[in-house]
DNA sequence: CAATACCTACCGTCCGGTAGGTAGGTATCG
DNA sequence: CGATACCTACCTACCGGACGGTAGGTATTG
């Protein structure tokens, strides 16, 4: 909430999303801020735990976002085309996190990195929920549940290393074609 | 080719694929080739250049392996067909190299990096030509080439995340679940 | 003897993190 | 009201250690 300790999630934030994590220096992240390295531990027990309060609020958000994206809405298959929206909007808007989400779980100590698996199962899982009573209703191919929901969130994960900002498509246009490619898949013709 | 040299490569391909190339020191991986760190120069002119070599021999043998399987493969589905399931097989046998190469780009200088990149692009270009023609034929569905292949390409990949060798089901098994989920995909109705 | 494949010993640098201090604001209380 | 105590948010200066890489020597082998 205050000024700086905020300042330094978005520059580290940055950093970690243009060189990674381990290329990234805490006197770099300071720099950036305009404050001296060691002010960042007045905010910060560790360097680790700037890394792992990006990871956490990344998954509360994501799994927020798709909670919400499914309020309301009924039937199985309009269920899996607002997840699948929910999960490409999200990891298009907010790319740096994402990605980081994505590729710096190993900088993470172990009990943090298994609180982070477990915010991710907790994720999947509402996927992997909507997959299977579609394949027990008949209207879904049949097919490894956790394979098909891997491949779905995976593919549209890679939306945010390619996606730029101000291209030629806009977030809903790129989000469209996942959603009807992932379901096109998934529905028994 | 010679012993060392290769053993080099083998050791640091499981380091940096369990711990990351940042993450994974030159002595490590001399100690567990049982040699001393100043060793390590006389066969290699920089950690750099080990990961670079990891990052060629793959690329290069993934790319020979397609276009032998695309070898003698007759019409347009055929070769997707063929295509997806050399992608998937190629990630699962080889599942650290094809990990490194897929995470482990930052550690190159710019200009290996700019090599591997082109790699790829060949790569990447050989797949999209088979869902442009199919796209044209009409009987791929009509949505953005890259973004098709980008999709096809990245959820076979996470095969390789999850992928543990001498489970449930063989490498075979997981291909086919690929091949037929992603050619569903692509086919219009 | 010369090339190969290693060794010991060392270097400079940078890193994460700590110690200890300080300016300035705020809360407490006689 | 003013003195005291404490807190916030930073600072300078430093530490131990690890890292990538180098210099120079040596045992083995054709």
């Amino acid at each position: 909430m205050p000024h700086m300790k905020d300042k330094i999630i978005r520059v580290a934030t940055n950093l970690f999303y243009r060189k990674g994590y381990f290329a990234t220096s805490i006197s770099e992240i300071a720099g950036l801020c305009g404050i001296q390295k060691a002010s960042i531990y007045y905010h910060y027990a560790s360097k680790e735990a700037i890394l792992y309060q990006i990871h956490s609020t990344t998954m509360d958000d994501l799994t927020t976002y798709l909670k919400g994206n499914l309020q309301g809405v009924d039937g199985i298959e309009d269920g899996m085309r607002a997840a699948v929206r929910s999960h490409v909007r999200f990891h298009l808007e907010r790319q740096k996190e994402t990605f980081i989400a994505n590729t710096e779980l190993r900088g993470l100590t172990p009990e943090h990195y298994a609180l982070i698996v477990a915010k991710r199962d907790t994720y999947e899982q509402i996927v992997q929920e909507i997959i299977r009573r579609g394949c027990a209703a008949g209207i879904f191919v049949d097919e490894d549940v956790k394979i098909l929901s891997y491949a779905i969130l995976t593919q549209c994960n890679a939306g945010a290393i390619w996606y730029k900002p101000g291209g030629r498509l806009t977030v809903d246009d790129i989000a469209e074609v996942y959603v009807r490619f992932a379901l096109q898949g998934l529905m028994v013709r």
